[in-house]
This record gives structure tokens, C-alpha cells and sequence, in this order.
DNA sequence: ATCGGCTCGCGCAA
DNA sequence: TGCGCGAAGCCGAT
């Protein structure tokens, strides 16, 4: 028996509209047992569209869902810091599953091999997953695709917008915010959750060959950079992601739009870890936010980071394959960062010096103290730390390399499209527009540490990283001296 | 303290 | 085809 469940959901709900692509062509198997779905980015339970999805279908077949989530730590750059978080929030992910009768797969192995055995095992009729934007993932979702005996769909779940609402790559964020600002109440409002009628009941232990009752024993006892350490200003989880939330609303919305760039103190939402591992849906912040008595500035302003500058990176990363690379440049910034390929540099330092933040420049050594000991920096310094980058690195190429190592290696956030964006426009002018051309930068966009000093309380800033430094890093010094 | 110029190309209006 | 405008830039002039 062939059913079109996954079709007539798409088709008859408007909310899944743009969301959903179909990743094989092989039928619905109606006389399956289970619903499989993979997660990989989205790891929710709550305001979760691509879980909401699969419940849809499985109720709509009358069976059960079962979620899988395979655990793999050769991801390049893992580290005991970025799975401890992730391990936290999946924990709290498969208690909330089983209250809710969805049955939770657990294993460390290849994703995108073990979702193909397990959906055999567990005779899925079809297999749902979310969509990570990015072209590891991408790669591992088609894979299974192919592999796969039956339908496997994808949905875009991390999105307040979905990202085909615009089918191509932006130039800027003016050309995409107007696109999202008109739609954009269409998508503000509340979607509540669905869950399976028929509960999971068969015995899913044997299926599994690890828990994550223990994050913090599975994370030290990966073989992933164990010397990049857990951070303890976040820990992982959707409460946590909403705790920090409500409190950012309370204590630091009202004067977002006052101090966001103001590094003396710390204004930011601490938000991009969870919403980097999908532990809190955007929806539900933008919701918070929104209603919010803030003042419709800082409202407004935070609304354009979470909305607009997070779904420009994703359409970045979408569309443009080169997003990790020199290639990705619009024309203009590969032609004059050519052109200054060959200017002399004042300072070039070692990516060993850069990584114990030994540069003449203490502002910047404190912005890299800040990544390798808590896993972020702040939105402002981030600017500044990857543009000296492309000051103080032989070549345009060798910048973009060490950015991305450093930010993926370090960050609580890394290998996120945010990050990607980010770095490509401070080093190859990605969604920015050229400036009055000085050595080495050529047009790109210059940013100095002395006008930032100016500007801010940067004592304030070194002092505050100092203090996070008390605890003098292992990581630090002990930093692996690989590459 | 505020302002314009720098410089390119998209995308809309005409 | 013309024209407004853009992530948070810098710098010099008023």
C-alpha cells in the first residue's frame, strides 16, 4: 500500500508551506510500524516544525514516531565544550519525547548510516528531518536519502521565515529584510505543538547503544578535543535557553538598542548557542521579545539580529556553496583583495600566537581570551577580531582559514551560518559595500582597534574577560598546537 | 558632536 | 536608464 500522507500534510497545511522538500522519490510505506524522525539541528521538543511535521503524518497513518538522533564525534573541530552543551539539551529533549509518547533513539555512530539501518530495523514508513543549512549536513541528509527504502523529507524547522520564501542568494540585508518584513506577521504568531495519538510502546533499549543521562561523562569520554573545556556561563537545554531568555528581556532588552554595541557591558542575549543547536525554536523568542514591554527600539533592533541578520547568513549558506571560502566574494572584494594580495603587512602573526592571544594589541587579545575561555565573543568585538585577522594574516586566504578554525574550534556557536556570515563579511566584504581603499584591505570595510577605544569602555571589557580568565585557562596554554 | 565623502551594484520606479 | 541606499567603517571639516 502506497499513501500520499506526506504530500496531503504538506499541501493542506499552510505552515509546512516552503519548508518541506522530498529527498527520494520512493513511495510511502503505509504498511510500516513507526514514523522515523532524524534530528539533527532542530534538537527540540518544543516549537519544533519538522517534529510537528512527522507527528502530523504519523497520526495521519495512525502509528506511532519514533525521533533518532545519531551522535557523531569525528565531527571535525568537536570539542568536549561544544557536546557537553549539546548533550545537556538532548538530554532534557528525550525526557520531554517520552513524556509525550515519542520514542527516542539514541546512538553513537554515522548519522546518515544509522538512521538507514534503524529505519529498516524499526520498519519506518517514512523519514522526516530538519534542515541544518549547511553542506556537511546536507551531504549526510542525501546520503541517507538515497539509501533509504522509503519517502525521507526534509523541513526547514530553524526559520521564522522560511528560507525559500526567497528562492535565490541576497546581495545585502536591504535587499532581503524588506522580503521578510512584509511577510513577517504572517509568521509572528503562536503554532502549537503536535503529538502522536498512538504512544511509542515498543521497547526501544535494544536499539540504542548509549544514553545521555550523563552529559558530562559522555562529553570527557568522547574522542574530540577534550582540552577545549565546558563553559559553565551556559549550560545546555531548552529551559536554560528559556531562563536566559526571560531574563534578558527583563534585564537587558530595554536598552538593547542603547548599548548592543557597547562593550563595556554586556548586553547581548547569550541566545546563539542554544539557537545554534536548535535547543529553542526562534519563533519562540521572537514571540518573547515581541511581546515585551521594551521600548520599540530595542525591540526592533534585537527583532533585526534574530530575524533578518540570522536568515540573511541562512540564505547565505543556502545558497551559496562557497560560504567557507574566498570563492564566496562578490566580485568586487575578490578583485580588490587581489589586487592588495601582495601589500606588506605591518604584523603577521603565527595562528600559535593569534591562539594564546600574544598580539601587540591587548583589545584584541582580550576579544581571543573571551573565545577560548567562554566559547563567544561579543557581537562588537567579533567585528574587530576577525578584521585584524585579515590585517595581520599573509594572505586574504590564510585570514579566512584561521578565523573559521579559531571561531569553530572555540565557539559555543561555531560551524553555524551565522558564523560563516559573519566572517565573510568582515574579511571578504560579504553582504557589505566597498569603502576608500587603504593597504591590505583594499575596500573592504576597515575597523580599527584605536576608534574602538574611542568609542567604548574597553577597560571594562579587558577586566571583564580577565575576571572570566581568573581560572587561567588550560585551554589557554595547554592550546593543541595542531595546524 | 555631527556630517559628508568615499565606492559598488542591486532592484525598484520610470 | 536613473537613482536611492546599504551592519555597526574611517577621516577630516565644520
Amino acid at each position: 500500500m502506497i499513501l500520499e500522507g506526506i504530500e496531503m500534510l504538506a499541501d493542506a497545511d499552510s505552515l509546512f508551506e516552503k519548508r518541506v522538500v522530498q529527498l527520494n522519490s520512493r513511495p510511502v510505506d503505509g504498511g510500516g510500524d513507526c514514523i522515523v524522525y532524524w534530528m539533527q539541528r532542530s534538537q527540540r521538543a518544543y516549537g519544533n516544525l519538522a517534529l510537528k511535521y512527522a507527528a502530523g503524518v504519523a497520526n495521519h497513518l495512525q502509528k506511532p514516531l519514533l525521533v533518532y538522533f545519531g551522535l557523531y564525534d569525528r565531527y571535525p573541530m568537536g570539542s568536549a565544550r561544544a557536546f557537553r552543551f549539546m548533550l545537556e539539551g538532548l538530554k532534557e529533549t528525550a525526557a520531554a519525547l517520552g513524556e509525550h509518547g515519542v520514542g527516542f533513539v539514541f546512538r553513537r555512530e554515522q548519522p546518515w548510516v544509522g538512521v538507514v539501518s534503524l529505519a529498516e530495523q524499526v520498519r519506518a514508513c517514512a523519514v522526516v528531518v530538519d534542515e541544518d543549512y549547511l553542506k556537511t549536513g546536507r551531504v549526510w541528509r542525501s546520503s541517507a536519502a538515497e539509501r533509504l527504502r522509503m519517502r525521507c523529507v526534509q523541513v526547514d524547522a530553524d526559520t521564522i521565515v522560511p528560507a525559500r520564501n526567497t528562492p535565490k542568494e541576497e546581495w545585502g540585508a536591504y535587499t532581503l529584510r524588506p522580503k521578510i518584513l512584509k511577510v513577517l506577521q504572517d509568521y509572528l504568531i503562536d503554532i502549537p505543538d503536535t503529538w502522536p495519538q498512538r504512544p511509542f510502546e515498543a521497547h526501544v533499549d535494544s536499539w540504542r547503544d548509549i544514553t545521555c543521562e550523563d552529559p558530562a561523562a559522555l562529553a570527557s569520554s568522547l574522542d574530540v578535543e577534550q582540552k577545549v573545556a565546558p563553559v559553565e556561563w551556559a549550560r545546555g537545554g531548552h529551559s536554560k535557553a528559556v531562563s536566559r531568555l526571560n531574563s534578558f528581556i527583563d534585564n537587558k532588552l530595554p536598552d538593547y538598542a542603547q548599548e548592543r554595541n557597547e562593550i563595556g557591558v554586556d548586553c547581548t542575549s547569550g541566545l546563539s548557542p542554544y539557537l545554534h543547536f536548535g535547543q529553542i525554536s526562534p519563533l519562540e523568542a521572537a514571540l518573547a521579545v515581541s511581546g515585551s514591554d521594551a521600548p520599540d527600539e530595542s525591540v526592533d533592533a534585537f527583532l533585526e539580529q534574530l530575524i533578518v541578520r540570522r536568515e540573511l547568513a541562512i540564505n547565505f549558506c543556502l545558497y551559496n556553496d562557497k560560504y567557507d571560502s574566498l570563492d564566496g566574494a562578490p566580485q568586487w572584494a575578490r578583485e580588490t583583495l587581489e589586487r592588495h594580495r601582495s601589500d606588506p603587512r605591518p604584523e603577521v602573526y603565527s595562528l600559535q600566537e593569534l591562539e594564546r592571544a600574544q598580539t601587540h594589541d591587548e583589545l584584541w587579545n582580550a576579544a581571543q581570551t573571551e573565545l577560548v575561555s567562554a566559547g563567544r565573543i561579543h557581537g562588537y568585538m567579533r567585528m574587530l577580531w576577525a578584521k585584524k585577522l585579515l590585517e595581520w594574516s599573509e594572505s586574504p586566504e590564510d585570514a579566512l582559514a584561521r578565523a573559521l578554525f579559531l571561531n569553530d574550534k572555540y565557539a559555543l556557536d561555531g560551524r553555524d551560518p551565522n558564523g560563516y556570515a559573519n566572517i565573510a563579511w568582515c574579511i571578504y566584504g560579504k553582504h557589505d559595500r566597498p569603502f576608500p581603499s587603504r593597504p591590505v584591505f583594499g575596500r573592504i570595510r576597515y575597523m580599527s582597534t584605536a576608534a574602538a577605544k574611542r568609542k567604548m569602555r574597553w577597560q571594562d571589557y579587558v577586566s571583564r574577560v580577565q575576571k572570566l580568565n581568573k581560572n587561567p585557562l588550560k585551554s589557554l596554554h595547554g592550546a593543541d598546537q595542531n595546524r
